[in-house]
DNA sequence: CGGTGGGCTGAACGAGTGTTCAGTGTCGCG
DNA sequence: CGCGACACTGAACACTCGTTCAGCCCACCG
């Protein structure tokens, strides 16, 4: 069951490319170099020539998924509207992510190593968080706290939660966690819950 | 680098704690049997002898973990009062996780895949998180809202983020994400985002 | 034209995998 | 005591893994 890519493609890019998929889906070490290499239409002696090894290879997909990531990232920085930012926070990720199910599912897997691109992709997330709130505390938004430590988690939980936990709300929403209708309603009920939290008022 | 296990256990339940310990650290993929039986003392053969194979072996572990989680799970499920229900949302899961770092990194990697015993788990959170609110609710401490589908996944995110970015909280908060006095002042401040939000009343 | 170099391949290697198997030791029961 | 049942082992099996290597093809350059 090869997987369909493009012929108009290197036969680098078609393996970095059928890396990618395979590792969002079942993980490196699940992965075997010959089966990359069916899926590129290749052999596996080709990988190795161009990426050194398999942790070369494992590498190069690394990076390429944080140059992705970022690009998406610095698309959304330009944005600099106070009111804006409080509405997009927890569509932030998801608008990066939301058409990208490979994208999702790699990221769903890299977020729990501890290998050093998974690193910096968490890390950054979590200053984009901070950059967000101080922006918008700044403006006079932001309800003070007496520990604003967890702030930043808060936020980046929820806007991760439904990454991480796709398959989950699969299971229990009974259709797509990212179709934009579904995406819409999320978002619009995250906002809700950043704006007044969940409880009644006494 | 053989694991310390206890002498005092049947070899069967040596082995199925020190692969217990082996997934969560590093995976099923990346464990081998070899692995597994010198952390325990015995050889290879005997894992098969009493797990039929290494997918036996997986299923045991899995069952074994599942039902440690329900029997912490059940310990606090006879806490009705609406008020400590409240109060402990956000810690109810790392109360039963919060002092088992294996169980939380072993949790962080079933939580990603769709196996029988993964799924089982996850759908159980979220029912006891929707009981819960639905407690709440019936005691009139749930401010109403236009779309309440998303309020046990939100509930969700922030109790189980903790869990499944803990490395980038260790790295963020420079100390153990799971160290009393942290987990303390986590729920403290979850409770408060649960209560008002993180928004300024207009 | 010959030559050079890079993309690319199949075959092979050694290491490690899960699993099988014949056989050893050691209990408890009739 | 004898005997079956059971826990347990080392050696071996077939297989897959990542990697190596000699060599093929073909575009490009002098």
């Amino acid at each position: 069951m090869a997987a369909v890519l493009p012929d108009d493609l290197t036969a680098r890019a078609r393996i970095r490319e059928a890396a990618f998929r395979r590792f969002a889906a079942q993980g490196v070490a699940a992965t075997s170099l010959r089966t990359i290499a069916e899926d590129a239409g290749t052999s596996a002696a080709l990988v190795v020539h161009h990426f050194g090894s398999k942790d070369g290879l494992v590498r190069a997909v690394d990076d390429a998924a944080v140059a992705r990531f970022r690009t998406g990232l610095e698309a959304i920085g330009t944005d600099t509207n106070p009111e804006t930012v409080a509405a997009s926070f927890g569509a932030v990720f998801e608008r990066i992510i939301g058409g990208d199910p490979v994208m999702r599912a790699y990221l769903r897997r890299a977020l729990l190593q501890d290998e050093p691109a998974s690193t910096a992709l968490l890390d950054e997330m979590l200053e984009v968080t901070r950059v967000g709130l101080a922006m918008l505390d700044e403006s006079g938004g932001l309800r003070p706290v007496a520990d604003d430590r967890w702030r930043p988690f808060q936020v980046l939980f929820i806007a991760l939660g439904s990454m991480l936990l796709e398959p989950l709300l699969q299971r229990a929403l009974g259709g797509h966690a990212y179709d934009p209708d579904v995406l819409h309603d999320r978002s619009a009920a995250n906002l809700d819950f950043f704006a007044h939290g969940l409880l009644q008022d006494p």
